[in-house]
RNA sequence: GGGGGGAUAGCGAAGUGGCUAAACGCGGUUGACUGUAAAUCAACUCUCCCUGAGUUCGGCGGUUCGAAUCCGUCUCCCCCCA
């Protein structure tokens, strides 16, 4: 099976220059999965990595859209799959760096998602949770049981899945073995709790002074805030500012709050949903370790 | 010195005699996750031997079958007049 090397984990803790410094150490090129960094236009907010950290070091899945496109994670899965393909081929190893836990189990392990036709979806719109999880519970009663009726967007999206195509949502994973299809290294990067906030509320106010607000502004007259990645962290959060309805310190406070809040769901996400080698980047010792770890399995 | 207002769980804030361990918001914790995923959603958050029990609503004392809610008093805070 085909190797590729995984810096997954929380967001702040330095995932970015740590798959740097792997890629110099094992002849690497980075697959960003990061589902923001992805936009040309996001840079600050997203905390992409800058060129001049990139060090040589070459990146991909970077600044590959603009905010007139979008992206799904069938998309990531299709990209990210060609880059580990062209990067062996050019005899170097594939480092996906990241944290968009869906987008890289997907890439990982053998999601299948089949083509789906266009189906006319309005008519949900006029039904309540309750009716429309009432719908998914005749059509995929395993998925109903699986998901909260007051999850609109999974209730729904499951329907659209049997609507259109032949299988249900249950009978499309059922199918699958959940299995990785490569020979990966899963490296789950964190820090201690306290430790971590105390950068994330640190982290934001750096983005502030980089100019945050700017790029905000610039990203709205592009994409206004209907765009998927608008609902971004670092950008939703000053929609009322600019709007005029709350002060600038209100909008920085809930960049603060859902920054730990999206941290905690990331860390629950790589601790369920793939098995991962746990690196704590605060402590050298876990992270020179991690490295021999990573050369033995190299040599594997 | 006089007059008025207020003290409720980590914070803000409802509640003004039984349905209240106490709404709601924030903060925090835990979890779910297969085409918007930095999205979306759920649970818990006084204590404990936790499908039950125990101690709470500034302190103390009282009224009452029963008080966070009524009365007295003390402490602290805020506003107004001197």
């Amino acid at each position: 099976m085909k190797k590729v090397l995984v810096v997954a984990g929380v967001t702040g803790v330095g995932k970015s220059a740590f798959g740097v410094e792997l890629a110099k150490l094992f002849n690497g090129e980075i697959i960003s999965g990061d589902s923001v960094a992805l936009y040309k236009e996001l840079t600050i907010g997203s905390a992409k990595i800058h060129s001049d950290e990139m060090d040589n070091i070459n990146h991909h899945g970077i600044n590959l859209l603009t905010l007139k496109d979008t992206f799904n994670v069938r998309d990531f899965q299709k990209y990210g799959r060609e880059k580990i393909d062209e990067i062996i081929e050019r005899g170097k190893l594939p480092i996906i760096v990241g944290g968009t836990g869906l987008y890289i189990r997907a890439l990982l392990y053998d999601y299948e998602f089949q083509d789906e036709q266009e189906v006319d979806l309005d008519w949900m719109e006029t039904l309540s949770n309750d009716e429309l999880h009432q719908e998914l519970s005749i059509v995929d009663p395993q998925q109903a049981a699986l998901i909260h009726k007051n999850n609109r967007k999974r209730v729904i999206r499951a329907l659209s899945i049997t609507k259109s195509s032949q299988k249900s949502k249950t009978e499309l994973i059922s199918e699958q073995s959940h299995s990785l299809v490569y020979d990966a290294f899963i490296l789950s990067c964190m820090m201690p709790r306290e430790h971590l906030y105390e950068r994330l509320n640190l982290r934001v106010e750096k983005m502030m002074e980089a100019g945050l607000l700017e790029e905000v502004r610039q990203a709205i007259t592009i994409a206004g805030w209907d765009h998927p990645a608008m609902a971004a962290i670092g950008y939703k959060e000053f929609k009322s500012f600019f709007e005029g309805d709350s002060d600038l310190g209100t909008a920085v406070g809930l960049v603060k709050r859902n920054t730990r809040r999206f941290a905690k769901r990331q860390i629950t996400w790589f601790k369920h949903q793939m098995s991962c080698r746990w690196v704590d980047m605060s402590n050298e010792n876990d992270v020179s370790q991690t490295i021999e770890e990573v050369d033995v399995w190299m040599s594997r």
